[in-house]
DNA sequence: AATGACGTTTCATTATTTGAAACGAAATAC
DNA sequence: GTATTTCGTTTCAAATAATGAAACGTCATT
């Protein structure tokens, strides 16, 4: 539906299955959903005969994509997706080879660690070691954060592939607090900067009141595979961060690139 | 394929879509492999033509739930997969209600703090609060325990549906390690006590040299919905826990069921 | 006792998936 | 430097397999 124009114009569609098409479609609407949903309810709102999804719901159910209510007969997401995104998480090597060190800087600095990784156009959150403040409203695992918005972000658009670079700073910068950087010039501005400097922040660009420090970990061959960073409350990280924190992040992202050139 | 017998008998086979079957297969299989797969690959696997699984690939990939190498062509599994198990997490009250509870059970007691739910036939690890030291190897979110073989687990045998726990002391116990229960009798007379005393523990019961104690939470109609517990190192949890550990665990675990009382 | 809503099954129609083979590009071998 | 193999992709005709309308049985409500 919203991912194809109706067939106008005789565009041809480049392959595909339909059927496939409408079963995930089922997935994602139970996922979304907050409550278990009726049949009926996910036939119409896909605009299918409940015959149809019905019978998906039966194959996704034996592979546990979806479940069923005991009592009512209502279905909703199976927690095989819990546990996918979890085995999918485990093929980063970054998170194996960082754990230790990123542990030794939570200890170091006092604050909450997180790793991201970028594939494609989507940028995310990897790993999460805790501090002893609760900020980790947006940095669990599974999140995805912005690229303009987000010390993370910044860090892959300044190390990363230029073309993806130049999709973000051409593309619509939405703002996610007043503080977001919506200008094309002053984002490209900064990617200098922080090229330069081998860091990154966004002070109360991602949530108000909160700044991250992050820096850049490469491989073997010197391509960027993950970023790391500490994230607190400005009250903790200051918009102009503590020479001290800034060391300890870009040397923990350096030991870790080290930690990554014997491989393979 | 290994989800049912070659319609053997005359079995009706009870509805389902084969073609999502197949799809889903090779999502399965994608998760699996540790790199990227060639199509030729995924379809000798999977023993169909490649221009099926083509079309599904094409498919799964609009929906990110595979990806395409940008260079070789070849398959992975997209990080949507990550994505949507995070937002199933989520759903479950638990984790939003008991935040901050754990992390102040975390800090009392110096352990890692980790809270399960049980759906059907899984019980799966929702939440971990790391604690100073890393065991965390099989306790992240998204991670299935076993009901015979753990803390968590007892605690929902022994307070949870009868039926399941019935199934599950009739089934074979699996030894994960030569603490584990695997006798039925064994393990009824351990839920017993579970019952009597209000917690669990399972030393060296999942993993050799780690120890665990587990608390039952109760929704305002007095269900299960949750089982926290705290983990560490028998050196630090023995075998029959300090009183105090097990005073704040299930004292943590009763401030949180109070919690979920007045709610809907 | 009657009604409505629900998940499930049946069945004939036909749209959709299917595999073999051909295609073009890229990597490899000679 | 040419030949060969391998790869992802597309084409096309055959027919399998998905589809929706309607009927079914069950449960809760009226």
């Amino acid at each position: 539906m919203s991912t194809q124009s109706p067939e106008a114009k005789g565009k041809p569609v480049p392959a595909g299955t339909s059927t496939l098409d409408l079963a995930l479609q089922a997935v994602e609407y139970l996922v979304q959903q907050s409550r278990p949903a009726s049949l009926a309810q996910i036939a119409e709102a896909l605009s299918a005969s409940k015959a149809t999804i019905y019978r998906h719901l039966v194959t996704l159910q034996r592979h546990g994509l979806v479940r069923q209510e005991a009592e009512t007969g209502r279905y909703e997401a199976g927690i095989k997706l819990m546990v996918l995104g979890e085995q999918l998480r485990q093929r980063f090597d970054i998170v194996s080879a960082a754990r230790e060190e990123l542990m030794t800087l939570r200890d170091r600095t006092g604050q909450a660690v997180t790793v991201c990784a970028a594939v494609d156009d989507e940028l995310i959150v990897l790993e999460l070691i805790q501090g002893r403040t609760l900020i980790e409203f947006s940095t669990r695992p599974g999140t995805r954060l912005a690229f303009h918005a987000s010390a993370h972000g910044k860090i892959w658009l300044a190390f990363g592939s230029q073309q993806r670079t130049a999709a973000i700073a051409d593309g619509p910068l939405e703002a996610w607090t007043p503080a977001t950087i919506v200008s094309r010039e002053k984002l490209l501005a900064d990617l200098d900067a922080v090229r330069d400097r081998g860091w990154a922040t966004a002070p109360d660009e991602v949530i108000t009141g909160v700044n991250t420090v992050a820096a850049p970990v490469f491989d073997h061959r010197k391509v960027l595979v993950g970023s790391i960073a500490i994230v607190g409350a400005t009250q903790f990280i200051p918009p102009v961060p503590d020479p001290e924190q800034i060391r300890e992040v870009v040397s923990s992202a350096a030991r870790i690139s080290r930690g990554l050139t014997w491989k393979d």
